[in-house]
DNA sequence: TTACCTGGCTCG
DNA sequence: GTACGAGCCAGGTAAT
């Protein structure tokens, strides 16, 4: 078998067969083979069966090292690298497969465990550290010659000389051993069994292509989609790999296999990857900042610079909370510096004073007349603010320009860098480990942090010479970006800081209430079902209802197991009691644990207000998201849910105000559709939902009733969500022909929307993406997916997609116009809230009036459209009040 | 012990 | 299999 290039795959068998062969060995419990290679011993209590499972296993290291220092002598394998978990067993096995498959050579992204392991016994293994490559790497993309990284590595080859008693095959003879073999037809990475970092250690393998190497991936069993895109990123013999998969029944790579070629390989692939070797002569020229002197002379720079990339490295995730540690600069490519304020690491250098620098920062960081670049530059903006520093000048950020040019890829610096410059950067996890050996930026080396933070900036320059260009070369694009998304981030920031004011007693007495009625509910629970159960665990209700009490399963779960979701058990609550008691219990439960006990907590102590994250790159239409807490998700459809609205109060003397656009959607599809009676509709301004229930149902629109309207109002927003028969059917409770009579009668009075969902669809096959009314570019990979499934999926977004969108652009563009109102009229209100259709404003009494009169024309006139925009305004002095 | 995934539910 | 876009919680499990 060849793959697309010619070259033979049978590589993918062996390895294949081989994992495979592993795994059955081990059926009983695979993980039972995993080795402790630091320890050298069998961990009992980790896998107790071990011993009854694999009584043969050689206990003793070199036992298992012999054979496999012949068979690699045997195979004359310049180069083997194997990661730790479960290396020296599948090393072993692989040696013997390996011959017998004729592979010429292993290498297994991995590092230090192999150095353990290894022993003076095997002549021919190198060892290097991911670090190690990754640096390499990144010397190579800056044009030091391959010579002098083979020195480097050699310098830097921590693993193998901290490991006493192994021979020192180097980086350098490895590198050397690399070049002489020539092209390999196989490179197999065998990923440590760790979920999460497999698709890591691909990326650093997929590093080394660009030497020449072809990489073939292999996972033993889990569902790895990461790994597994790299694999077929790599592999384009997609018949063959289709075959491998089926045979073996790997049903997740197969459904990896079923995503589709990217729409537009300019538009949406990764970018090639960097040749290592023969590109890119940029130089780095990093500095880390230690003196007046040269603090001085920095200052000149960036006073000098027309854009200056600015970055801080702070001591916490949290914006508002975070301490400055370093500020990272910018001013061309590969010209950056790190100035490092506090860091108290061991070794930690004399720094600069924190505070006497940011003060002499603090003049050009505030004069908005000095552009600034960064990737997002929201946060930065909070951790200065909380050194009393209010960075202005905000010119571009990277992060949006990625938003605004590919708002369905990821947009992490890693990602960024690699996609638009083929560059690998140094990861944060790299630099300050990450989950329990995470440590404070403030304890990273300083050197260490330098070349990161110096990286930052300057990756961060790079990107914006790679991005903003195709954005400023397309008049829709730069509007998006321009005149919406930029101007947004310091009103973002703006709302950020003033944070919204809880009523913490209250939520407070609510979360007793809610616990007093979930322990009654409890009970009530325990006794219906004849045995005590955890009430959150659908897992246990599922056992309890669909099997002890045989109850009928209604649906499944995507996971394959009887679902017991509210649609279910709302259904089953008909006929049976303990359905009902858990829809009960789990409405409470949601509200204690998600909102009243949570929020409280999320009170910051310096403000007494609670802080939200807007996020403003995320969503695929161009929504904001809030986090941390999530403001935009607070309960208002039940009466006790509504209730934890009240706790967010208005200082004394002051009220809240909310606005929010009325059917903004509707009017967005009767904009777009341009059909007739839709724009009547809404010219008339008519209760919408009553005007197309006159229309499906043929009746006068006095006659209406509160069904036929509640039917009109299901199909509208199913419209806008680009629902079938099908799910209009489940959503009504209909047979799916009365259904489909609905919507077909709908569109026959409505033609012109079913002329625009048809061209909707059209263009997104035709494009790959759909835009909003303002020109913002909605990318759908999967618009063209040979699996049908996916295909529709995407075919609803695209529908979905313009009129989101276009609402989102709205609200963004009166945020603007009210942020500009208050600042020009001086006023004291303050944007506090974001809920997508809404803003909530706390207004001071003496402003009241003016902002109830002038804000619902704010946010209507920020566009006009073929039908009017409607606001609806409230005043109290809680949002519940407000409505 | 931690990290990730699933099922469920909140909002527009 | 089947309505778009988000974030977060508790439980459960796999990895360490």
């Amino acid at each position: 078998m060849r793959n697309a290039a010619g070259e033979p795959t049978s590589a993918i068998y062996g390895v294949l067969n081989m994992l495979r062969r592993l795994k059955k060995d081990y059926d009983a419990d695979y993980s039972a083979c995993v080795f402790d290679a630091k320890g050298k011993t069998f961990r009992d209590d980790w896998y107790p069966d071990y011993k009854a499972t694999r009584p043969s296993m050689p206990s003793d290291l070199a036992q298992q090292i012999e054979p496999l220092h012949h068979a690699i002598r045997a195979l004359g394998w310049p180069l083997l690298m194997v990661d730790g978990v479960e290396a020296d067993d599948v090393i072993g096995t692989l040696a013997k497969m390996a011959e017998a498959e004729g592979l010429d050579t292993v290498i297994s992204t991995g590092d230090k465990d192999m150095a353990q392991l290894v022993n003076p016994h095997v002549t021919l293994i190198n060892t290097m550290s991911n670090e190690t490559l990754d640096e390499a790497a990144v010397l190579a993309k800056f044009g030091v010659p391959p010579a002098r990284i083979v020195d480097y590595l050699a310098l830097v080859g921590d693993t193998v000389d901290n490991v006493p008693g192994v021979e020192k095959v180097g980086p350098k003879t490895a590198v050397k051993l690399l070049s002489e073999y020539g092209t390999l037809d196989k490179l197999m990475a065998h990923a440590d069994a760790v979920k999460g970092s497999v698709g890591e250690n691909l990326r650093r393998a997929l590093d080394w292509l660009p030497m020449g190497y072809k990489l073939v991936t292999i996972k033993a069993d889990v569902a790895l989609p990461q790994g597994v895109r790299a694999l077929v990123m790599a592999e384009p013999d997609r018949p063959a790999l289709t075959e491998l998969f089926t045979r073996y029944g790997f049903k997740t790579w197969l459904r990896e296999l079923d995503s589709p070629p990217p729409a537009s390989a300019a538009e949406t692939s990764d970018a090639p990857m960097a040749d290592l070797f023969a590109d890119a002569p940029l130089q780095r020229n990093y500095e880390t900042i230690l003196s007046d002197a040269q603090l001085d002379a920095w200052l000149m720079r960036i006073e000098r610079a027309d854009l200056v990339c600015v970055d801080t490295e702070t001591t916490h995730l949290d914006p508002m909370l975070a301490r400055i540690v370093g500020v990272s600069f910018a001013i061309e490519a590969g010209h950056a510096a790190y100035l490092p304020l506090a860091h108290s690491g061991p070794a930690a250098p004399q720094q600069l004073d924190r505070d006497a620098a940011l003060a002499r920062l603090k003049p050009w960081l505030e004069n908005p007349a000095q552009a600034k670049l960064g990737q997002n530059l929201k946060y930065d903006m909070h951790v200065l603010a909380n050194h009393d520093i209010h960075l202005k000048g905000a010119a571009h950020d990277t992060l949006l320009q990625s938003y605004v040019v590919e708002s369905h890829q990821s947009r992490n610096m890693d990602s960024l860098a690699l996609r638009h410059l083929g560059v690998k950067t140094i990861s944060y996890a790299e630099v300050a480990g990450k989950g329990a050996a995470h440590i404070g930026f403030d304890q990273v080396d300083v050197a260490r942090a330098s070349e990161y933070a110096a990286e930052d900036a300057d990756i961060t320059l790079q990107l914006h010479q790679a991005m903003y260009p195709r954005i400023a070369a397309d008049a829709r694009l730069d509007y998006i970006y321009s005149q919406l998304e930029m101007p947004l981030l310091p009103i973002l920031w703006q709302i950020e800081r003033n944070g919204v004011l809880l009523d913490v007693k209250l939520l407070d007495a609510q979360s007793r209430e809610l616990g007093h009625t979930m322990l009654a509910l409890e009970q009530q629970a325990h006794a219906a079902a004849g045995q005590p159960f955890n009430l959150n665990s659908p897992k246990q209700i599922q056992e309890i209802l669909f099997v002890q009490q045989g109850l009928p399963v209604i649906k499944k779960t995507p996971g394959g197991v009887p679902s017991t979701d509210e649609d279910v058990l709302s259904q089953l609550a008909q006929d049976y009691p303990l359905p009902k008691l858990l829809l009960e219990y789990r409405g409470v439960a949601k509200l204690k644990s998600t909102y009243t006990d949570k929020l409280p907590r999320m009170v910051n102590p310096s403000t007494g207000r609670v802080h939200t994250s807007y996020s403003q790159a995320v969503a695929v239409t161009g929504r904001l998201s809030s986090n941390d807490p999530n403001l935009q998700n607070i309960p208002v459809k039940t009466a006790e849910g509504r209730r934890i609205r009240e706790a967010f109060i208005a200082p004394p003397g002051s009220h809240i105000v909310s606005a929010d656009y009325s059917q903004i959607e509707l009017r967005i599809m009767a904009h777009l559709s341009g059909d007739a009676s839709l724009l009547k509709a809404f010219a008339e301004d008519a209760d919408i939902h009553s005007a197309t229930a006159a229309e499906i149902f043929a009746m006068p629109l006095a006659e209406v009733g509160s069904e036929q309207r509640r039917v009109a109002k299901t199909i509208n927003f199913g419209l806008i969500y680009g629902m079938s028969a099908f799910g209009l059917a489940a959503q009504l409770n209909l047979s799916r022909a009365a259904a489909q009579s609905y919507i077909d009668r709908y569109f026959a009075r409505y033609p012109g929307v079913a002329d625009y969902m048809q061209r909707t669809r059209e263009q997104a096959r035709e494009q790959g993406y759909v835009e909003t009314v303002f020109g913002r570019r909605l990318w759908l990979p999967e618009i063209r997916s040979p699996n049908k499934q996916r295909r529709d999926g995407a075919e609803r977004a695209a529908i979905n997609a313009p009129m989101q969108g276009t609402a989102a652009d709205l609200i963004k563009l009166a945020m603007i116009a009210t942020q500009g109102w208050l600042e020009k009229e001086q006023r004291q209100s303050k944007l506090i809230m974001q809920v997508h259709d809404e803003l909530v404003l706390e207004v001071p009494e003496a402003e009241l009036e003016q902002v109830r009169a002038s804000l619902p024309g704010l946010m209507c006139n920020v566009a006009t459209l073929a039908v009017p925009l409607k606001v609806e305004l409230g005043v109290g002095l809680n949002w519940e009040a407000a409505h």
